[in-house]
DNA sequence: GTGATTTTGTGACATTTGTCAAATGAATGC
DNA sequence: GCATTCATTTGACAAATGTCACAAAATCAC
């Protein structure tokens, strides 16, 4: 269908490429996840998928990094990810992201300096989506400005969570919750960065959690 | 010009008529700010005027209450706001707003009870905005769809920006940067309201404040 | 103004959490 | 397999913060 659009220009991208007959078969999720019952023509995917790619990268690879502007977001197909940011030289660690999720920032949108470092945990394969190139269109074409504008809500909605979580919630709740709403996190994250990412010390963390 | 659109349902609204010629010199201020560059037609302009009143309400007044659904979002022209949520019977307080902030969550806008109160700390004056008359134009006209997403989009970064101060900096430090960002905060807000927004006991706020 | 109410500040003590140090357990490389 | 490294747990103590009680100050109502 529009699979021949698609640039592969990861090293090692046989294994993905071998278990797809079609490649919009793995950025179809990303895409259906944000159009809420919106019927996307071919040319508005024909649109989106210029500027889009699917990428593989091995462990520790750093996607942002701070102090730098950046042109890409990313939707994780398969891996995990973590954002960090260096306070007195100490890593503190802000989020993780699994599969169906989308790592970017405002920052990024708006071609400002990253104030985080986002690495991956494992090796991932991502779509990549290049945001100085897709810009221009999301002012002139209301399908990709209500695309984007659905990615965007649904980022502030979960910043709105995450802030009141952690106004609300004690240390204890929010570990409590990240069981319940990411229990592949306890399996995938070393709990030095849990501890780090709940704002307590491994100490306390482990203390916690003998209980 | 388009003043004439403006239906003012405030009681108190005498003074407000009374100071300005034109109701748009008032909105004015609320849509140029997100407009960043572009150009709004007058029938843009006249379509968003559609759901939009000013309002004038007394001190102590519940703009959004927990657990209920609300239809508007609103801009200050003049006053100042708090919001907070009842965890274990004890007001935690979210946030504080002044002139020229947008009070809204997208828990009103997607129609989901609200879980935060957000009462007047002053008497104020403000732009209500009807999101359930507004909504179904955002999907169908590029204009308006851009400027939403404008103010979506600075919310999301105004999150962003909360959320990282509240992970990376220490009640001392945020406190100074409310008095940085906010000083007015300090003459306007009570001090039991800013410890318990800095996640703090009012005792520790007021030891902090003696160094 | 005066008394009542609310807001803010201070001291004593209990609790929590961080820090440092060391031990245990798990994963990795050769 | 064994040594090495990293991650996690545990204990002892110090520092920070919360809680409770009450005093001082400011604000409000009449």
């Amino acid at each position: 269908m529009y699979a021949s659009r698609w640039t592969i220009f990861s090293e090692k991208n046989r294994i993905l490429a071998a278990n797809c007959t079609t490649m919009d078969n793995l950025i179809r999720p990303f895409l259906e996840r944000y159009c809420h019952g919106m019927v996307l023509t071919t040319d508005t995917l024909s649109e989106l998928e210029n500027h889009m790619t699917i990428v593989k990268y091995a462990k520790d690879k750093i996607l942002l990094a701070e102090n730098q502007t950046h042109d890409y977001a990313y939707y994780i197909l398969q891996g995990a990810a973590r954002s960090y940011y260096l306070k007195d030289g100490i890593e503190v660690n802000t989020w993780f992201a699994f599969e169906g999720e989308v790592i970017g920032s405002l920052h990024a949108y708006n071609n400002l300096p990253s104030r985080e470092t986002v690495e991956l945990l494992e090796e991932a394969t991502l779509v990549s989506v290049n945001l100085r190139t897709l810009k221009p269109f999301i002012h002139s074409n209301l399908p990709i400005s209500n695309f984007i504008r659905a990615v965007i809500e649904e980022y502030a909605q979960f910043l709105e969570d995450r802030l009141f979580n952690s106004q609300f919630m004690s240390s204890m709740e929010r570990y409590e919750l990240l069981l319940k709403h990411e229990p592949q996190a306890l399996q995938r994250v070393p709990l030095t960065y849990i501890a780090s990412y709940l704002g307590i010390s491994r100490e306390t963390l482990s203390r916690l959690r003998s209980k």
